[in-house]
RNA sequence: GCGCCCGUAGCUCAGCGGAUAGAGCAGGGGACUUCUAAUCCCAAGGCCGCAGGUUCGAAUCCUGCCGGGCGCGCCA
């Protein structure tokens, strides 16, 4: 059941009240506003348009208005703002629909739409970064969002498990049988050090560097012990992902994981229909695609490379055939790419090529969902101190032993699992609002002090909010909460009311921007929303009616915020 | 050279056509006999990079500068 939030309620009263003074197409804006319940703006300007009085204008709008028991009042302010208050007893009508339905009345919006989105993309035998989680985090709560709404999400992980280091990999694995053998526990240990020390060799033995080539070879040839060499190292690697999946709660699995080499297949087809179709041209030996607008620092046009002079493929083929496979196969209608704002010209040329190409119609969207790097406290790239990349494994053991610290510290009675659980659930919960709380677009500074102070706007104080309403909803041990619309509201109730209606309109801009952290917004607001109530307007000791509809309050509030939270993939202990 | 992103409080960031620009952190002052003080309240802190333009109205839209980051032919 779709619950009209009172905005689009509103929206639509003020539409026909426009439409009956001739402004057909008007559209109202209405939003929160510290003079009234609501503001409608654009009155201003369509009054404007229509050469008539904005005061005027506003005020026959006003009168047009329905009597259907929503508005208390609406008046002209100013050179012609339209303010709105609403009835007590339609804000408790409203939080009694959210109450009401399961889903909180936010409806099925994404119903019948298929979105395929690809994130986290880890590379085999490398260790995960920071770079990883950002994707990994922001793909998983958009995946959660849209399926929440209805939506049908396919996930693709689409992992780094081709390419010429496995010729290099597997020959070192050869001629040194002797590195430990492979950890099933999740552990990344072997796999690095394999890679540290093939990469050496490579780069200082030239004769090896030849042996290596040759494997590259025989690895694309098909050659049986080569290719079982190849396949255990994505395994191995492969489970260590999971294991570090496992660890954030995200729900990426093995089937979700359709790597580079998945496509390998395609990619003579996708470069002779694309040669054939003359999207592509061999320029110095390479297949190439050219662009109007795209030129590199020497003037000349810069291609994507389909195919290389050598013959073989590079990512952007892979991309391609794994586009058309997404929109031929899997039927999308939505295209999420979460990746690196840096790969913008990349995915600019790569959907410009599948529109050309006819792969790409134009019903169905593809979206670079651009996120920017991480850098470090001092403004500079998240480095080590040695300038190696931060293992995100030993992030989020920081993370969590930080966790546990002032977990243990304000609740001395916690010990054991049931403390590592807890420091589990803030410590993850902690990283990942961090990340997801700020535009995805800008560089993002990770610091982890600030991160895990736990003070703030920060998950915990979410969580903490989320808490406090279980507990009181626990001392009110299952007592009646069916709202009442005839009682009177206090100021920091009716503002708790018009926040949690907000939820369901809020959700539908996180979609329409590909962007989580308007959701983190809406949540930090309502819980400040919430304490400002809590502090106000005491619960358990209320009685009546009274004591009924807050305890409704706490009710949806807490629903809201657990909902909320799991969108965003952070866990909602009952307690703290 | 061209393109993309970003310049908002000391720091980290919201706000992206509406009324007096908001949070958090840090620093200052206060509130725990209370439904969890991991909280709250008060005070302080701003030429919204600069300059033009559009508009009744601009942090928000347009143009040009300045500053920073990133990208631009066989890596992914």
């Amino acid at each position: 059941m779709t619950v009209p939030s009172l905005a689009s309620s509103l929206s639509d009263s003020v539409t026909a009240a426009a439409a009956r003074l001739g402004m057909a197409d008007l559209a109202p804006q209405i939003r929160r506003s510290e003079h009234a319940d609501f503001q409608a703006d654009g009155l201003l300007a369509a009054a404007r348009t229509l050469r008539r009085n904005p005061r005027q204008v506003a005020a026959d709008v006003v009168a047009g208005l329905p009597d259907d028991g929503l508005l208390a009042s609406a008046g002209v302010a100013g050179p012609g703002f339209v303010n709105i208050e609403l009835t007590d007893r339609a804000l408790l009508a409203q939080l009694a629909s959210r109450l009401g339905d399961v889903r909180l009345g936010i409806g099925m919006p994404e119903s019948g739409v298929t979105t395929v989105i690809d994130y986290s993309q880890p590379n085999i035998a490398k260790e995960m970064h920071v770079g990883h989680l950002r994707s990994t985090i922001i793909g998983d709560a958009l995946v959660r969002i849209l399926e929440h709404l209805g939506g049908t999400v396919v996930r693709r992980n689409h992992i780094g498990d081709w390419g010429t280091q496995f010729g290099m990999l597997i020959q070192y694995q050869v001629e040194h049988p002797d590195p430990p053998a492979p950890d099933d526990t999740g552990a990344m240990g072997r796999l690095a050090t394999l890679y540290r020390r093939a990469r050496g060799e490579f780069d200082t033995d030239s004769t090896f560097a030849d042996r290596a080539r040759r494997r590259v070879v025989a690895l694309q040839a098909g050659d049986p012990s080569t290719v079982a060499a190849w396949r255990d190292i994505v395994a191995e690697s492969t489970r260590y992902f999971t294991h570090v999946y496992d660890r954030l709660g995200v729900r990426l699995t093995d089937a979700d994981t359709v790597g580079e080499s998945a496509y390998n297949a395609a990619l003579p087809e996708v470069a002779d229909d694309l040669e054939r179709r003359g999207v592509a041209v061999t320029s110095d030996g390479a297949l190439c695609v050219f662009f109007d607008d795209l030129r590199g620092p020497d003037g000349e046009p810069t291609p994507l490379i389909v195919r290389k002079r050598d013959g073989g493929f590079g990512y952007a083929a892979t991309d391609l055939a794994a586009l058309r496979q997404r929109v031929v196969e899997l039927h999308a209608d939505r295209l999420l790419y979460v990746v690196d704002v840096r790969q913008a010209l990349h995915f600019r040329m790569v959907f410009d090529t599948a529109r050309r190409a006819g792969w790409l119609p134009s019903t169905v969207a593809a979206v670079h969902v651009a996120f920017g790097t991480v850098l470090g406290p001092d403004g500079r790239p998240f480095k080590t101190r040695a300038g190696d990349t931060v293992r995100l494994v030993d992030l989020l053991t920081e993370a969590v032993d930080r966790a546990r610290e002032v977990v243990a510290a304000k609740n001395p009675g916690l010990t054991g699992s049931a403390l590592d659980e807890r420091a589990q659930q803030v410590g993850i919960g902690a990283v990942k609002y961090a990340d997801l709380a700020t535009n995805r677009t800008r560089d993002y500074v990770y610091d982890p002090q600030r991160m895990l102070a736990l003070v703030g706007n920060t998950g915990v104080y979410l969580q903490y909010a989320h808490a406090r309403v279980r507990s009181i909803l626990a001392h009110a041990d299952g007592a009646d909460a069916t709202v009442d619309v005839t009682a009177a509201l206090e100021p920091a109730e009716r503002a708790l009311i018009l926040d949690l209606d907000a939820f369901a309109d809020t959700l539908a801009e996180v979609v329409a921007g590909h962007e989580p952290h308007r959701l983190c917004g809406y949540l930090y607001r309502l819980a400040q929303t919430f304490t400002a109530f809590y502090e106000h307007c005491p619960v358990l000791r209320a009685t009546g009616p009274q004591r009924a509809n807050r305890l409704a309050l706490c009710h949806l509030t807490g629903d809201t915020l657990r909902t909320g939270l799991h969108l965003l993939g952070i866990p909602t202990p009952t307690h703290l």
